[in-house]
DNA sequence: CTGAAAGCGCTTACAG
DNA sequence: CTGAAAGCGCTTACAG
């Protein structure tokens, strides 16, 4: 816990230049191997950290990747955040923490004030669709900042932009098919989420599902929503308020799944005996409900390492895959 | 998106020195009107926005708040952090996010890092105990470095850090009461989270309630457990095989609460007719279950407007406020 | 109220 | 392999 010192400390301590000193820090530069000892042993002598921001001055670029979150809130958005703090910690990296909440306004502001702090990259986890402004905004950084920008959960390929993404859309059309076999009677969809990207691609899937049996789509029984636990509970009160009759649900996420089944329960009616349901995203609450909900796992530490190989392919140079697609696995509980 | 613009450019476009421009960005500084609006209208002209790595380097600290918590996977620290990002955002701070996990190890590791990139402030969410060194290293950056350092959920005032807690003790102690005198049975503890500082309060809640009425705390229905879900699981299920009576659970959190219920009613026995739970936190999930949680709620945008209270007191050189304690509010659901 | 100048702590051509 | 020097983009005494 000594006095800041700076580089010229431990120049004059280790008795070279404070080039010399930026060189062995570096790790850059050829230096020889007794002037390099030197060097290090009085860095540990004076317990030396060079200055970030002095570095990022004069480099033109800090060490700090901003992540935008669709909403921390959410299991998803959680527990990639978890894997991805270490993952660029691993790197040198630091992670300034963005909530969108879900709101194109807040992000246009918060990329706006992003220009000031050359960050080091941007990695953006969104479900929401962008609008167009925000999306150009995005690709203008890749291009004519050189800046790194990865989407996670969305797919900005067609802007340039790398992206790794989920294969949500197979995901559910096998689940939702395994459903239609299983308990033969009609399967309801929720959280058709307007305006998300992901939501579309989720529905995509169980339209698929239905088409290859040459069912058609009940509108009755495709219910949109917002995100969350609330919007399964209304949805399914409502639609057994309405007399409605189903024999299963997919569920767009774990949560709305989990609302869901709260209200059929609430109704008196059994899962699966009743109604099965099945989810996607697999939080961490699912595995410990009664029944378990059966849904679609998610790889957040197969994501984080996935940003942390792009990042160092941006760092040499290399091209970045355009998209990175990952396989969900379907995880069997007692939900369905 | 002009190519990035100096302080330099915006004194050659105004007619002015760039000291002058530096004057009006500050707003600390007397200029005259005149000027100012030519320095305003050479800013908007070219969308100049200062560049932090040179204004953190000569001011010697950056205008980034490293928030550590203990596991953002965790509904409390989520929802916090959800809340503090747009606070900081508001006072023109950004924010840096730690994943701790619960291990002291990182924390000291991070503090570690954290000397090098000249902190705005420390906030330290989590409920751990922390361990001798890492209390040191918080108090030495409160004392030397003039930094500040914020404890939410612990205590630190002992070792002059400002704290944000909540009354956990009397929460717990509270409902504890009320379902003694609701179930008149033996009440049992889960969660005394062996390590953890918030987990001992509310134990300690939990003894104040029998202690009133005279009884003994019974050891064979004291729960020590990791955190989460799955330690509410396993618990119950164990002393459900040990053959245990009890007619109530008080958790130590909601995601324990929930891994409970699960378990109970896996055990065909109902909530709350056999045995009745109350959790402490709040989290989303808990009113949207069947039944619904009762439980403790917390404030987090009380305690979002608290911490930027701080930063303001702490930027006007006001001495801070010890320690803010909140009151939880119970909240009566279906469980208990 | 305003400007010229020094300097925050580094990195990197440029010489040698 | 090493050093002297310039400069990244700001802020802030110091004069006036």
């Amino acid at each position: 816990m000594k006095k800041a010192s700076g580089i010229r400390d431990v120049a004059r301590h280790a008795g070279v230049s404070s080039a010399t000193v930026s060189r062995v820090l570096s790790g850059q530069a050829a230096v020889s191997e007794q002037t390099q000892a030197r060097v290090l042993a009085a860095i540990q002598d004076l317990g030396f950290q060079p200055n970030h921001m002095a570095q990022g001055l004069r480099r033109g670029r800090s060490t700090t990747v901003a992540l935008l979150v669709g909403d921390i809130e959410q299991g998803v958005y959680a527990s990639l955040t978890k894997h991805i703090q270490p993952a660029l910690e691993g790197l040198g990296l630091d992670l300034l923490l963005y909530n969108l909440g879900h709101s194109q306004d807040r992000l246009q502001n918060i990329l706006a004030r992003t220009e000031a702090m050359r960050l080091h990259g941007i990695i953006v986890a969104a479900s929401d669709l962008l609008s167009t402004p925000n999306i150009q905004s995005l690709a203008a950084k890749v291009q004519e900042q050189g800046l790194p920008v990865i989407a996670v959960g969305l797919s900005l390929q067609a802007h340039g932009i790398p992206s790794i993404v989920y294969d949500d859309r197979g995901a559910i059309r096998r689940s939702v098919s395994f459903m239609l076999e299983s308990y033969g009677g009609p399967v309801a969809y929720l959280g058709r989420i307007l305006g998300s990207a992901s939501g579309t691609e989720r529905f995509a899937g169980y339209q698929d599902a239905l088409a290859a049996r040459g069912l058609a789509v009940d509108p009755r029984l495709v219910w949109d929503s917002a995100y969350r636990y609330k919007a399964g509970w209304d949805s399914v009160q409502d639609a057994l308020d309405r007399g409605l009759s189903f024999r299963a649900i997919q569920a767009g996420s774990d949560e709305m799944a989990l609302g869901a089944m709260a209200a059929l329960q609430a109704r008196g009616l059994r899962i699966p005996e009743d109604v099965a349901v099945t989810g996607i995203g697999d939080i961490e609450a699912s595995a410990y409900l009664c029944p378990a909900l059966t849904t679609h796992a998610a790889f957040p530490a197969a994501v984080a390492e996935t940003i942390a190989a792009l990042l160092e392919d941006h760092r040499r140079r290399k091209p970045l895959a355009p998209v990175t697609t990952l396989e969900r696995s379907f995880v069997r509980r007692a939900s369905a």
